[in-house]
DNA sequence: ATCGGTATCATTGTATACAATAATACCGAT
DNA sequence: ATCGGTATTATTGTATACAATGATACCGAT
């Protein structure tokens, strides 16, 4: 199997690796909003906390940082960014064209093999619906997105779609299973399928568009978007 | 001065630590294509190579790694993804859709001062346009798009396009400066101005959109493009 | 000659030791 | 009491030592 062909979970999860663990333990415990805003990590209480070294710590550090979840200052310290409501909105924004340009580069691009994973999915989408499997459902909806990321054949488009995907997974998590919203998406993932399939790049863009926008929708309505902290411009805590 | 506003570029640069220097110089080095594609970086010989150890060589290769520049399998190595002709061109047509997006929500959010920031850079465009300064006019087309992301007042897209204009920076260097580009260009920037002024949301995204797809037109032409691998794998390009 | 297995080596993963920097406390001069 | 400056401490930056893992070479059995 050559290189870029293997997992590209492992690019950034690592399960398996202190320092991959440390890292989806701190992007987790500020996605979910378990750190003050600017709050300070130092390095030693993290590594006792976790029972590592300092060194995992560190690396696990430089990857949040990238990631924008916490800021570095040199020789000072680390300070968590976390997200805020108003930063759920623009990833959804960005992530509505994003997907948008994601579906039409997949009119062009997608392979046999990879539509009918996205029959399959469908399929198998409205079957668990009807049974009221919502885990399944959740994991069907997020295979649905990974196979149009790997369909639109941009290497480029599929890192950046699959950084947001993680940051929706967390968001999505905080909010209430919508029955109404579950069979409203797939139905817009089999529009999107059926345009891909017809070719019709324009109204592949247009309903991906859509459909994250929606989901969008669907997340404010249930409110459940309060749980993050609003923009808390300045006038600082701490 | 409250941690946020701290420069945003030591996010990423922070080029007075080993790790810093680490970390430009190995992106500096795959974006210039000076490594093999899937190349493999081992951290003893990086770490000889700068005169450092393998801590900081680590460090950068993690943030490598979340950048996409490289890969790292755990317990085998990191090896270098690089950049191909078709990863400018997506990074392009991404950078396109994200441009507009923040001209868009410039025009709801842009302050007093950054518009006449912006005003300023468009006066001074010319004048050294006319000049044929290229080096000030390079650093003046940096800034304004700079300013835009300031302007749209979001941290996530701020965050995401000053990536990317980090790429941008690196194929122009490859590019040759145009003249007639380079006007053209400055006439595009005060479109998008007067777009944002005149609070047309519309107009200012659809502009935007156009200047960054115009600026690459102006890559593909000069066809120092092709110092880009082509897509090394699989069959098809785009 | 090929296969399977083991030993050796190279390389990465982690912990710790040391150096440099920044924050704090303390002390004296005014 | 306040200000400046120095000593001390806490924390990060870097180097090195050790552990674990994977790659390779060697060797014997068939």
């Amino acid at each position: 199997m050559s290189i870029q062909e293997s997992d590209v979970k492992n690019e950034v999860t690592d399960k398996y690796s202190l320092r991959g663990r440390v890292f989806q333990k701190l992007r987790d415990d500020i996605l979910d909003g378990r750190y003050a805003q600017h709050e300070e990590l130092r390095e030693v209480a993290i590594g006792e906390e976790l029972g590592v070294s300092r060194t995992p710590v560190r690396e696990a550090f430089r990857q949040l940082e990238l990631e924008g979840l916490i800021q570095i200052i040199p020789n000072k310290g680390a300070y968590v960014t976390g997200i805020t409501a108003d930063d759920v909105k623009d990833i959804y924004m960005i992530r509505s064209k994003l997907e948008g340009l994601c579906a039409r580069w997949a009119v062009e691009n997608i392979t046999k093999e990879l539509i009918e994973e996205l029959e399959e999915n469908i399929y198998l989408s409205d079957f668990h619906a009807a049974k009221g499997h919502h885990e399944q459902m959740a994991e069907l909806d997020n295979r649905f997105h990974e196979i149009l990321y790997e369909a639109c054949n941009s290497k480029m488009l599929k890192h950046l779609l699959n950084d947001y995907h993680q940051y929706v997974l967390r968001v999505r998590r905080k909010t209430l299973s919508n029955q109404a919203r579950s069979s409203a998406s797939i139905n817009e993932h089999r529009m999107i399928m059926e345009a891909i399939i017809a070719k019709d790049a324009d109204k592949a863009e247009q309903l991906a568009n859509m459909h994250i926008l929606n989901a969008f929708d669907n997340i404010v309505k249930n409110g459940l978007y309060e749980v993050y902290a609003t923009k808390s411009t300045n006038s600082d805590d701490k």
